[in-house]
DNA sequence: TTTTTTGTTGATTGACGGGTCAATTAACGT
DNA sequence: ACGTTAATTGACCCGTCAATCAACAAAAAA
């Protein structure tokens, strides 16, 4: 049965597994064992390759930032102008991989989670600065000065809308969601611009 | 050591401990034996003033609720004019009674709880609409049929305001937190406004 | 006074979950 | 062939926690 090399393979399906489990519930109240036979695994396997159960929620969430990640770069490379590239940005943290329900949940559990492991509260600070200085790199050419308070109202107003999107019932809007934030942005650049 | 009339000062001994011990913890992995303890009884005395864990949950959930929505309607009172009614919605949200950092953390897990729990789901739901329908009829005066969409973008920076408090290592800033938000809305107000 | 109602707790229970370990299986190098 | 090493698991231990219960204390009612 073993065969060999199986690490990344394990690793990759608890990761999954894990993410799936937490959107599932909604809640960090997750077995290790509901993960790992979600995996496809027994528990001990689990515990073999993480060190435990917090290991596992640490590697989830750095998974999901690392997703999240790569669509941002990859909306900025083709991205030309200022306004695209604030633009690029909020569609990333709206795009269909980040905005699954399942997904969404995860963040959620996300700020949960560093309210008490400073792991993940390192790594929620590590994507917030990111996020909050690629859209001031975008907003200077357009806001000079207010620049940074406009990347920390946009900011807020995309965790916003996210954390809104965990109640709904139904389908998740995307494009009511990235809307709403461009809208903001619109009305933003609109001041003071004598047209 | 009885005495009569206890009913409603252990409810409200448990529900501010809940309240306490969510806020200080971060999360709802909280005892029914480190509730009541804190409220100064035993996890039994607890069990038996309220049926569970859960019943105690949405009781500090209404608690808070129930709070915010008195400070909202203290603050609509003595506002005249449909901007002056935004603001103080706005302004009630970061009153320093709800913005205390324990309350913030509750929030964010009455969140979570509103994934598992319907009661809760319920509740946040009623907030959310009473939030929305509040902003909306201050905004329509102001910027007419645009009304529900910035009232949505306005509670989701809220939101979303609060939602960033909840890393927020040091202590919390309830001055830039309302003018981030007075901010957008200004931005809004401006649009199209030939001055 | 006796009875009933209300308040209160320590002890107990039953379930469950995280983590460990010894043991088994199979691939690999030599 | 043969030891070495990675992969894998079932069983188990230990702790914790929600919930229950029997029993006791005090005030109110009878």
């Amino acid at each position: 049965m073993p065969k060999l090399g199986m690490e990344p393979i394990r690793k990759a399906a608890l990761v999954n597994a894990t993410i799936a489990e937490i959107g599932r519930t909604g809640s960090l109240d997750v077995t290790v064992s509901q993960i790992a036979r979600r995996a496809g695994m027994s528990s001990a396997l689990a515990h073999h390759y993480f060190r435990g159960k917090e290991a596992m929620f640490l590697a989830a969430m750095r998974h999901v930032l690392t997703l999240y990640g790569a669509e941002v770069r990859g909306a900025l490379a083709v991205a030309c102008g200022p306004e695209a590239r604030v633009q690029a940005v909020v569609r990333a943290s709206f795009s269909p991989a980040s905005f699954r329900r399942e997904v969404i949940g995860a963040w959620l559990n996300f700020y949960v989670m560093a309210q008490t492991m400073p792991e993940a509260a390192r790594l929620l600070d590590v994507y917030q600065r990111r996020l909050r200085s690629n859209l001031r790199h975008g907003l200077r050419p357009l806001v000079g000065p207010r620049a940074p308070a406009v990347a920390e109202a946009l900011a807020a107003l995309i965790d916003g809308v996210y954390l809104r999107q965990v109640l709904v019932r139904g389908k998740t809007d995307r494009a009511g969601a990235v809307e709403t934030v461009l809208d903001v942005l619109a009305a933003e650049l609109g001041r003071g611009a004598r047209t």
